[in-house]
DNA sequence: CCTAAATGTGAGCAACGTTTACATCCGCCG
DNA sequence: CGGCGGATGTAAACGTTGCTCACATTTAGG
């Protein structure tokens, strides 16, 4: 019984915890599908028997990523109060970004379309539409029940979505202490951005 | 005469043309040095005699990069009714926008800041600290004259700055079909969207 | 004019992604 | 229980990359 045998037995799940592990030291750009290897104790070509290529490697994190993502904004939406959708709204955002600091790792990678083949995934675009249309829901809702001020609903979609993914995007493009936001502050002030721009959408 | 001399006599700024009609070919990342190199006709290790590595010749990119940026942005609010801040920031966030749309090479390089040195770069930080207080003033006149609704200017202008980033930012990702917004609407959506959000701020 | 600095060449290094031929092991069918 | 085929691993190799180095060529200035 040596201490590796020849066969892993689960290659497909070491290989994908190695490479979180490499992204959170170097950054996704500097991933190198060996050193992955490296770490897993097996020869270079061994994960192409897993993986057509780096890009499904990557892909393969971030659909983990994204079904940590989903769990958690549906999880922080059904703890808001159901009778007010704005605050759903809020619980959202708040979730999205607040997921987004916690692990800046996961959430490159899921926003990086030139990492990973987010089209070629099943699960990815499901994922993000049903995300998709539980804002939708409360938007609506919302704006049926005179909650949410009028207006096209799309552009208060497209709005809210562009305000909490850009600031995401922010902190982890490591943005926020060229615009005066240091790094012990930034939840505090990012949660504060997001209240004041989400009780502007009430009615 | 030889058709090419032993010296080329502008290879800086050939490389940077040869990178930036790369970029525009096969995204940012899949640029190469060596394809740069062979485009400015000269041998691979030429290009290393101007810029210290791959991504010292992508700073230089991004350095061209805002200076359009900025020039395009100041122009934008120079065109706006001086006596209207709430117009200014919209003139801006508009600007940037626009130019985002029409240059999202440039607009990438500049934005990533995994393929630039953005804060061993003179004249970046500088640039965008420009820019930054261009929008810090605007809202602190807004304020002063009750035009712009109260509250910490900090978080009015983190948001707004996020806001069109995150906008530009879907953009350039690509992200934007997946929000139900076909190419050919883009520019008149987000228009749209910073209208919205702009008027927002109105007291 | 002649030398020093600037700029280019070309070979070479280590590392990478990926492929291929071959080795080993697991599970299933007789 | 045996053996056999497919799944999974290895090792070596290919072409490409970023970058360095020794050397060649050109330009510029005292």
């Amino acid at each position: 019984m040596p201490a590796r045998p020849y066969h892993h037995g689960r290659l497909r799940e070491a290989m994908v915890e190695a490479t979180v592990a490499l992204i959170e030291e170097v950054g996704p750009e500097r991933v190198t599908v060996r050193e992955a290897a490296r770490r897993a104790g097996v020869s270079p070509g061994a994960p192409f028997r897993h993986f057509s290529g780096k890009t499904a490697l990557m892909t393969a994190v971030a659909e983990e990523a994204m079904a940590r993502f989903k769990a958690e904004v549906t999880a922080a939406l059904a703890a808001a109060p159901a009778e007010d959708p704005v605050a759903g709204l809020k619980a959202m955002g708040g979730a999205l970004v607040r997921w987004a600091l916690k692990n800046p790792t996961h959430f490159k990678v899921l926003s990086d379309r030139t990492l990973i083949d987010f089209d070629g995934s099943a699960f990815l675009p499901a994922a993000n539409r049903e995300i998709q249309d539980l804002q939708a829901a409360l938007i609506a809702e919302g704006q049926a029940r005179g909650l949410i001020r009028q207006g096209d609903p799309r552009v208060l979609q497209l709005g809210g979505r562009a305000f909490v993914y850009g600031l995401a995007r922010m902190y982890v493009d490591g943005q926020l202490p060229q615009w005066g936001v240091a790094p012990d502050q930034a939840e505090a002030r990012i949660a504060a951005v997001i209240e004041d721009y989400v009780e502007g959408l009430r009615a």
